[in-house]
DNA sequence: CGTTTGTTTAACCAAATGGTTAAATCAAAT
DNA sequence: ATTTGATTTAACCATTTGGTTAAACAAACG
């Protein structure tokens, strides 16, 4: 055990994740990968055998991190609309810090539509049904409007997803500056649950 | 003039957008491309100098064919609700015969932060200051709540962009075989403009 | 001290790939 | 019939790139 040791992974899996996500697996470069990380190929390739590998270590590493996450909102025993404000927060709050991810995601669910179904698996997986049921007990009740429980949560998703997946696009369209879309993202925290809540408050 | 002449072009455009999309500009081959449109490698070179002027020629195409539609839908003259009715219905009907541009977009947004400015020309640029403005007087006139216009925008897009986007995501999350999915889409275009009128109904 | 393990250097290889070229072919237009 | 442009065939080239290898080095550890 010499100099790094422990740290050496890690800088590789930084920088590939870095890498990876600004050109994708076909584009990203072996070379480029060990430049960022400060290292040689060599040692690149002694670490992980292959660009898959590593590629595969990446992703499984940053699922395995978010996956709980997310399910430990979707699980949490909040009332439906505290429950609705923790999400927006604490999904938003997820996202700032890992903003490349979706993009990420996106790229890879098209050259290999198996995609999800590796590195999803049964136990590390989103799972919204605790969520479905507590929607359908407060429609029963007559506290929100009738509404499907998956176009609810699909809806949730999308308004907390879109302005990160979008931002380029939304930043040269309405020509907001990165200091201002960052301003116009923390509004948005707030905007969100007040919008979704008015949408199914009866 | 021999053969096809017209035809070719389209047939290696059309080639082109099925191989960009499933593989990103990195990952597609030239020769899948020109396997894929029926011809051979040299053809293609001889109408598409190369990689780059095809990619940018089956972006400039596909800009140019949705932007309008786009604003045509922002520009419309109907009153606010009708609007948003129109607009998740047409935009809903454009995605699924493009379901592939968004991914698409968002892969070349990652590595081509100027993506944005080179293909959203001036003149070719959705334009959403009408549907602003539209959005401001009701809410001055106070028959929607107060809300900003482009967090309100940015909501309906993501609400209509994010199921196609994330489609193979959702699928595998909650076990929606592809037919069931177009289901799916299909109630959501009914739901979206439900759920957004009355999240802004006074 | 010698072993082990992380790390560098540097050269190297094979395969894939974008792109080119030259010659031949084929069908329509003049 | 000749010309012209579309198309094919097939070989070829330079470069990039993932990956390997061997030798040397450095530092912890027993």
């Amino acid at each position: 055990m010499v100099k790094e040791d422990i740290g050496t992974e890690k800088l590789i899996l930084e920088a590939a994740k870095r890498v990876f996500h600004e050109r994708g697996l076909a584009g990203a470069r072996m070379q480029q990968i060990a430049d960022e990380a400060g290292i040689n190929k060599a040692l690149l390739h002694y670490y992980f055998r292959n660009k898959e590998q590593l590629f595969k270590a990446v992703f499984t590493d940053a699922f395995a991190r978010l996956i709980p996450q997310i399910n430990e909102i979707f699980d949490s025993d909040e009332p439906l609309f505290d429950k609705i404000r923790s999400f927006a927060d604490r999904y938003t709050a997820i996202l700032m810090e890992n903003h490349y991810l979706p993009g990420f995601i996106i790229q890879e669910l098209n050259s290999n539509p198996n995609f999800a179904a590796e590195y999803l698996t049964p136990e590390r997986k989103p799972n919204p049904q605790k969520l479905f049921s507590q929607i359908r007990q407060e429609v029963e009740a007559g506290r929100i409007r009738p509404v499907e429980p998956q176009q609810f949560v699909i809806s949730l998703l999308g308004l907390c997803l879109f302005p990160f997946i979008a931002a380029e696009m939304i930043r040269h369209v309405t020509g907001m500056s990165k200091e201002q879309y960052m301003l116009f993202l923390a509004e948005r925290k707030k905007h969100i649950p007040e919008f979704v809540i008015n949408a199914i408050k009866p």
